[in-house]
DNA sequence: GCTGGCACTCGAACGCACAGAGTGCCAGGC
DNA sequence: GCCTGGCACTCTGTGCGTTCGAGTGCCAGC
């Protein structure tokens, strides 16, 4: 185990190096922290702390710079989850509260994230397998041709094209509906097909294969949709990643364009509490030289999807984190309000 | 005015430049192009078309490059719209021809063609505003809550929640959706406002005041989502810029994030035909060094929405302009159908 | 176990010379 | 009048050697 003051050592390498971007020597870091010991000291510390593999030189006779081990000895033992000042509380919530609906609502939370953080911020919309269902509308169109509607308790509203096999009278289109509606409202999404397995046997012949079709079609939505949806922003402070960055910057982009790789990667992180995963912990090779911070909100208790940021390894963990977390209660609280 | 084969000269210049990203000087130009005159010869041309305006040299004794100027004339006179391979169109039919919903037409078209030019694509969803209305729907989510659900000939689908002043019973419900329906069903969005504008009076009293909120909550909606939406893909094709692109990408970036200047960008495009706007055409800085590509598209015979791509100046012009007008009519085609 | 001292290493910065590409201009030929 | 070959000139990019400084590792002493 490493001595408190080592640990202390590490810290200050962590910080100084997250600040300044430059490998940090010895002699900076006593002038810079209070540490109580000489230069040749924290010399020792380091050539130890470089054994353990939480620091390294980028070339000898450079200072060192954290390895994604020492980042994360530093995550999970070091640094606090730093709060946010209160003026900027109170600004995530005046500008979430001016949201209309829930696309404004996800578009300003990433963008309020990114902005708070410098960073590419990653939100997800509220999954529809934990959502219920607060109602289903059939509109007739044409003749053989229905239009279904699904809404559910996170305001997402979500639309399908039906092409009946028979003509569908007005009668037994509201029969269906209102069949359906007090068979699945308030459910949850996973529930409704055993709820509605039994509909088409209560109808007539003629009806039944229209509402097998209207079935068939709100279970695939279901099941589709769960497919979830995010959104990206502040990918322009992915100019801000460091010297090199053309070679950096473009798998992170590309990364970044592929929804799959992003879903996983929030789907990685746990379900409560806050995720952070560093460098190489990162199964995406293109993301290595990034970190990523990640956490649950809902509108309940549970959380219902997921909002992060990706940067580099070399970022301000405790205020990342901290903002991170703060706007994920924010949007809660809206999501849980509306 | 230019010579003939002064003009020719430019055209290599550009072809070169854009193949090599190199400046590209009298000799090398006489060997890549069999222009039929002498290397001295051609010098003579470029200063002519330096004097001009049509290039510049980076430095003394250093090849010429294009100007915006010079780009300018290229596209207008020099370049034609090089049509897609029918192997490249096949392809673009059958992505395209998979896609289930709406969002999934449009999330499509931007990849294919952020694929296609490998530059960053740019597709806004189809306007309101030139859309008819295909179904009013309107629910009863409780006694005093309705919801308004607007679906339009393009598939696109918005809803808004309802607070009513005042109870509303359902046949007085049914009423209101039948009227609405009737007069609106068909009709452009423009023409909506003075098509409702006399419904609240034909009802009863206690009635009149829900009506005039559910109309406005419609015309609201009109007017709103007239405030286009746009998606936006290939941002890692930024990462080919040019060399020296920390300083070139960030602004673009920016821009790319704030969506009111892209819609502004593809609302100053003509209605019909394409628009190229070369550098410093663009009015917005940060796109000073990149050329847009952009054309309308629609369901029909007019164009209802705009789509483009945004790449640096020294782009391919011919083909990128065949892709983006190939895509455009394929997506025109697949919302005809749907 | 901490400290000061010291020799050593290595990258960044600088200066310099050189090669190569490209130009402008001029005199001569068709 | 237009094209061409030749030539001097002007740059940039590159390679090389030197210097400078930050930072290290190690050791002897407290």
């Amino acid at each position: 185990m490493l001595s408190e003051r080592r640990l202390e050592v590490l810290r200050a390498i962590v910080q100084d190096y997250v600040g300044t971007e430059e490998p940090v020597g010895s002699k900076a870091l006593t002038e810079r922290h209070s540490l109580g010991v000489s230069p040749a000291t924290v010399r020792n510390d380091m050539a130890v702390l470089e054994d353990e593999g939480f620091i390294a030189q980028p070339h000898t006779s450079a200072g060192r710079i954290p390895t994604d081990k020492g980042y994360r000895l530093f995550v999970d033992k070091l640094a606090g989850v730093k709060p946010l000042s209160s003026p900027e509380r109170r600004a995530i919530q005046n500008f979430l509260d001016g949201a209309v609906d829930l696309d404004d609502v996800v578009g300003r939370t990433v963008r309020l994230l990114a902005q708070l953080t410098r960073q590419v911020a990653v939100v997800q919309y509220p999954s529809l397998t934990r959502s219920t269902v607060r109602h289903v509308e059939l509109l007739s169109l044409a003749p053989a041709r229905l239009m279904l509607v699904l809404i559910t308790d996170t305001g997402r509203v979500e639309q399908r094209m039906i092409d009946c096999p028979a003509p569908f009278g007005d009668t037994s289109l509201a029969d269906l509906r209102a069949r359906l509606n007090s068979r699945v409202v308030g459910r949850r999404f996973a529930d409704v097909p055993r709820l509605v397995q039994d509909l088409p046997e209560s109808f007539e012949t003629e009806d039944r294969g229209t509402v097998s079709t209207v079935l068939s079609v709100l279970l695939e939505t279901l099941v589709e949709e769960t497919e979830e949806r995010l959104i990206i922003g502040g990918t322009s402070n992915l100019t801000r990643f460091g010297h090199d960055f053309p070679v950096m910057i473009r798998p992170v982009l590309e990364a970044l364009e592929e929804q799959v790789v992003l879903l996983k990667l929030l789907g990685e992180a746990t379900d409560s509490g806050m995720t952070v995963r560093i460098g190489h912990e990162n199964a995406h090779e293109g993301l290595n030289a990034t970190s990523v911070v990640a956490v649950g909100y809902g509108s309940g208790d549970e959380a219902v999807a997921k909002l992060g940021v990706v940067g580099p390894t070399r970022m301000d963990y405790p205020g990342t984190m901290g903002a991170v977390r703060a706007v994920a209660r924010y949007v809660g609280q809206i999501l849980a309000e509306s």
